[in-house]
DNA sequence: TCTAGCACTCTATTTTATCGAGTGCTAATT
DNA sequence: AATTAGCACTCGATAAAATAGAGTGCTAGA
């Protein structure tokens, strides 16, 4: 725990390096705080946040600029949770008020959403598959040999997947096996689905292609496939461009970019904060050297209750916290409201 | 039409400059070409190429670069189809063979795909609004007030609206509403859609519920919303970090980007080839300043010999045309027979 | 404990010099 | 008429040298 004024001096100079992003000098933070010390006073301080691994100085002669300890500092005792400016808020209410007729593309513009208000990239997860519940089944009758089966789950996302039968079916199958699909499955977790249609004896006849529904939800849901988190939770991305804002260097947007692409990648980070609230991950906290410059904001958000997914945005490790933590918030308890109000999921 | 001889320096310096990215001088081409002139000939013809808007000079005494008219001629007469390597074809082969349970991801892997074997990104879009067919419709119990409406189109994507009832509405009614729907709607065009469904005496007791599908469907493929594009024909992109890696100037990146942000930007670029066939988009013919670098190969794909979208890859004006139209054509192949077969849609 | 003062460090910027790939022109050659 | 050798000239790129100035660390005195 820092003491009264280096919190001050660390205050004032994580805030000045977020604005100017140059290396902060002594007599910077002089004019900066309310501290009535000389900048020589100062120097001392900084010399010790450095020895304590608060701050890092580029070369000897250069002014501080803050490690992640330092933003972990900055973070955890330094940052008031912000409050977004009255017309920031309308822009949310505004944003969720109006209609978004299919939850993929209201969980696409949130992402956009987080992007613009923050000047960062916005991420959205959608759906959990541990968590997801099956809430309507439908098998719908596609050529003699195939079908699509169709999930609308707790999440509010849909799961298609195409059937491809081996033998020659009907119309009136399709029709039977849904219905049963259906009697048997609503309302267990997706996971579960296929312990839901053991075969009994009065579905017998439809046992060969239960069979086969059941090879293409497994190959589906194949944990061998590096896809499968994709598949199985949606991930919007939107505002990369901002990235190409933030970095100077050419080769770490390239990096960002590439991490962004493996999705996988992205959805574990979100996936970690699932417990933990509304959280911040800063630079090498983040695990990947691609992104030792950035910072993830990240809050859950829930359908009824229920954690579902989570939203976040990415940017520098020089963000604007404060700001960008109240946005993450406000963004998730809207969206959480708007996910489950009017009964449109259950 | 250039003769001979300019065309052979022309395509010596285009391929120069695509594969080192610096301006090409005389004795460069004399060194690539079998010419047996001096480089004071070759001097005096890339003056005069220079002259006629083949080439630019980014200053006096530097060598020359294509100008967009040059690639122009260079793709038009220049450019064998190509062929690429056996390794290469397998590759697609190997991926158009392995199943993709969902066609979304299938697509999604399609840019994927692009974007790999190229290194640049790719895209791909799906579905046309204006020449799908409903293939099948279901409207989904969701809650008292709230139903998901699904089409499955032959273009073979779903399309998913949420309906909210103005009135309680049953399980009961919404299934009589969905068989309803089912009769009339069935391989009519989805723009159709609305005009299928005419208030008969049979349904009158349906016709409150019928409004506000109406309502619904109506809002959701509103012309004044600027992202019904996107909703109703989805676009999949891949490898936005290539960009990084093709352009020095962090500018020139961020402006990409944002341009594939705009996603409707790309759908209509995309759009615009369908009866093109295989096409190249070069620099300027884009229209678009922030694509003035940026080069398109373009071609659209088939469902049971009925053209629904296209596929292509963004690049630097430098990019390897030839390598580039034969991967886009190959792939744009493969993607048609595998949508095509095995009837899945239809 | 704080501060004024000062020597020292080191990057960033500017200046100057040099290099060399490449051009355009001209006069001679084929 | 086309080609070529020769040469002066241009101009960006690279390197080397000079300068400025922001910032540090240390020390001695208040």
């Amino acid at each position: 725990m820092l003491d009264q004024r280096k919190s001050a001096i660390l205050q004032a100079l994580v805030n000045e390096f977020i604005t100017t992003a140059q290396p902060v000098g002594s007599s910077h933070i002089k004019t900066d705080t309310a501290l009535d010390v000389s900048t020589a006073t100062i120097r001392t301080e900084l010399s010790q946040l450095e020895k304590e691994g608060y701050l890092v100085k580029p070369h000897t002669s250069a002014g501080r600029i803050p490690s992640d300890k330092g933003y972990r500092y900055f973070v955890d005792h330094l940052t008031k949770p912000g409050s977004l400016g009255p017309a920031q808020k309308q822009e949310v209410k505004h944003f969720f008020a109006s209609s978004h007729a299919a939850i993929e593309a209201l969980l696409q513009n949130t992402s956009k959403l987080l992007s613009r208000m923050t000047n960062n990239v916005g991420v959205v997860i959608g759906s959990l598959p541990d968590t997801t519940i099956i809430k309507a089944v439908q098998l719908l009758y596609s050529s003699e040999f195939s079908a699509t089966l169709i999930f609308i789950l707790s999440s509010a996302d849909v799961e298609k997947i195409e059937i491809n039968f081996l033998n020659h079916i009907t119309e009136s199958d399709i029709e039977k096996l849904s219905a049963l699909l259906s009697s048997k499955s609503i309302n267990i977790p997706l996971k579960s689905f296929l312990t839901s249609i053991p075969v009994q004896p009065e579905n017998l006849e439809f046992e060969p292609m239960l069979r086969d529904i059941e090879n293409a939800f497994k190959a589906y849901y194949s944990p061998s496939n590096e896809l499968n988190d994709i598949k199985s939770s949606h991930l919007y991305v939107d505002g990369t461009s901002h990235i190409a804002e933030s970095f100077e260097a050419i080769e770490t947007v390239k990096n960002i970019l590439e991490i962004l692409e493996q999705q996988f990648v992205i959805v574990s980070l979100l996936r970690d904060v699932l417990d933990r609230g509304l959280s911040v991950s800063i630079g090498s906290e983040n695990g990947l050297e691609s992104l030792a410059n950035c910072s993830l904001v990240v809050t859950p958000y829930t359908v009824d209750g229920t954690t579902v997914g989570s939203i976040g945005i990415l940017g520098p490790t020089r963000m604007k916290y404060s700001e960008a933590l109240a946005t993450v918030a406000i963004i998730g308890n809207e969206l959480s409201e708007r996910l489950s109000k009017e009964g449109q999921t259950n």
